[in-house]
DNA sequence: CTGAAAGCGCTTACAG
DNA sequence: CTGAAAGCGCTTACAG
């Protein structure tokens, strides 16, 4: 391998100039420069990244922090990463990948050994483990997913009591006087899931506002369970006319479950989901849906991080919580709801 | 941040001493070591990633290079990202995760940097890019997924010939004589897919030996062509009692289209695919598949890989292709062909 | 068994 | 604008 010192002496000059020219953090002549890259490229001379972070204290790197948890559906998970991931190389930056269980000594080692210039933590919990890690960390951080203390972090999120609010008045705008919310399970939210209530509460909240009937449901997050609670919660309210699905486990099973008992959306009824664009083509759900944007949340996230590693006074800016306002994506699925006497939904 | 140097001063050791009880490169007294341990504790030391890199050329870091192509299903790629990573954290290798476009130039980047230890290249195609910057580089690497020329590479990737052949056999002992094989589309063949033709290859010929009537049709990678295409193929071939699922894309729709049709596995067609239990599961596959095995392959690779990265001579080894044997996981949806009189599955 | 010294390949004040 | 020198934090022969 090809070091400074080689190139510096092909090109004729110290190795402190082949570095200023590289570098470009010191104004030099064009001949130098012109010497110093015909150099490098004879050599086919790469930095050594340790030898650089040791001298720099910088890597270049960012550390995710990934969760993948038995009772959350993979596929959703993935689409954050790439987008954490394709944001940070457009900055310039690799990305570690973290995915072991023990999260909080992930984040200690990572950090701890600066292998990483900052970090992105995934699927944050109501309490998380991993962020008094981060606190102490002297590397800077983002979430994704607000926990219950945020204070000191920046935090993106999608504003789930928004998006709560959102489903119901789309179908109450419509006439909907009977709901169902697809939640998730109680050990999701006990496990520290705070998006579930905080979806659901301010669901629940507007539907009293406007006095339409909600019923909640929690449902597996996982296949085929998922399936045999769809099916229970539509024989146990057989009213319902409007479905609000915020588990997408449930949205991915949704329709072979309402095609079994021979029901259509919009006609039969009304389904509203949250979910990605992306995550509807991949299991072709033909549902309006909140936007979940896995995407636009990982580059608002990683921007954040660049600033925070980059900008000279980047660390002690205030910190914050932002969160993405819901978007209604119209697929169709919706509409007025049957007629009182156009029969149930129960099978 | 502590550095060893600190470690040293509080033990009342030299630096090199305090290193070689960190190391257990050479042998210490019970006491210093003692001491040492006591220090680091008190201080909170991490050795710092970039000096350790720098001194011992070795980073810990394996590179996983992705490739999320718009004609694959990226959901089925997660797990062989999981398989890898988890193998990795198991031997004490940290994840660089790769998923830009430009592989080849990334291969080169964080090789000649010395950033990773070794390589890991999934998604592997016929004529890759990658390959011959990998053949060219300082550092092993491991391929899942089988290239036109293996040469000087280790290879790891599932045996679809006899893929193919299993999943003939199967149903041809079951007594069906009119099969489907529902493959990929051609540019995902022409792009390099090579396993494509492998599997179709060895079915065709297998169903010739057997005297059973094969036909193939490619169906799009996604949602939603993919159904219209499957649709389609049933149409044209309304005699085929027993189907061939080899796309992944077409495995997670099929149930829809059965059940489009008021057609049921095993009683109105056999199905055999070729996916992962975990694909299953997230999709509800009720289908007896050839299992893909994308954890015990990415396993095998990161294996082989520190093997290579660790073993005194591992780089001189000789290199190979190691196919795993497929398996069948019977869930059930095959069975006797319906009578000849039965009815036609196009609708 | 322990320690002083050199070296890994960079960057960056600093002096000229 | 350029170069000699120090330093980043480790590891590792080497001498004792």
């Amino acid at each position: 391998m090809a070091t400074i010192g080689d190139v510096a002496q092909v090109a004729g000059v110290s190795r402190s100039t082949a570095s200023n020219v590289l570098s470009g953090n010191k104004r030099t002549s064009p001949e130098i420069q012109e010497r110093v890259r015909r150099a490098v490229d004879t050599l086919g001379y790469t930095p050594n990244a340790g030898a650089r972070a040791l001298a720099t204290s910088q890597t270049r790197v960012i550390g995710l922090l990934a969760r993948f948890l038995d009772d959350e559906f993979a596929p959703a998970m993935l689409q954050y990463i790439l987008g954490v991931s394709n944001t940070a190389r457009e900055l310039g930056y690799d990305i570690l990948l973290v995915s072991e269980a023990d999260g909080a000594r992930a984040l200690q080692r990572i950090t701890s050994s600066l292998m990483v210039d900052g970090v992105v933590l995934l699927n944050v919990a109501e309490r998380d483990d991993r962020l008094d890690v981060l606190r102490g960390a002297n590397r800077p951080g983002v979430l994704v997913g607000l926990p219950g203390d945020p204070s000191g972090l920046d935090v993106f999120d999608l504003d789930f009591a928004e998006t709560g609010r959102l489903m119901v008045q789309h179908l109450a705008r419509l006439g909907h006087r009977e709901l169902l919310l697809v939640s998730q399970p109680d050990h999701v939210v006990e496990r520290g899931g705070a998006y579930v209530w905080r979806l659901r509460d301010a669901a629940v909240e507007e539907a009293r506002l406007r006095g339409v009937t909600l019923r909640t449901v929690a449902a597996a997050p996982s296949q085929p369970e998922v399936g045999a609670d769809l099916r229970a919660a539509l024989d146990a309210h057989p009213d319902v006319t409007g479905l609000l699905v915020s588990n997408e486990a449930a949205a991915a099973a949704l329709p072979f479950v309402l095609r079994d008992r021979g029901l259509e959306s919009p006609r039969d009824v009304s389904v509203v989901g949250r979910f990605s664009a992306e995550f509807a083509r991949t299991f072709s759900l033909p549902y309006t849906s909140i936007e979940s944007a896995p995407d636009r949340l990982g580059q608002l996230a990683v921007r954040q991080l660049v600033r925070r590693i980059e900008s000279p006074g980047g660390r002690e800016e205030a910190h914050g919580v932002r969160f993405i306002s819901p978007e209604l994506v119209d697929r169709g699925s919706t509409g007025a709801p049957r007629p009182a006497d156009g029969g149930t939904i129960a099978g």
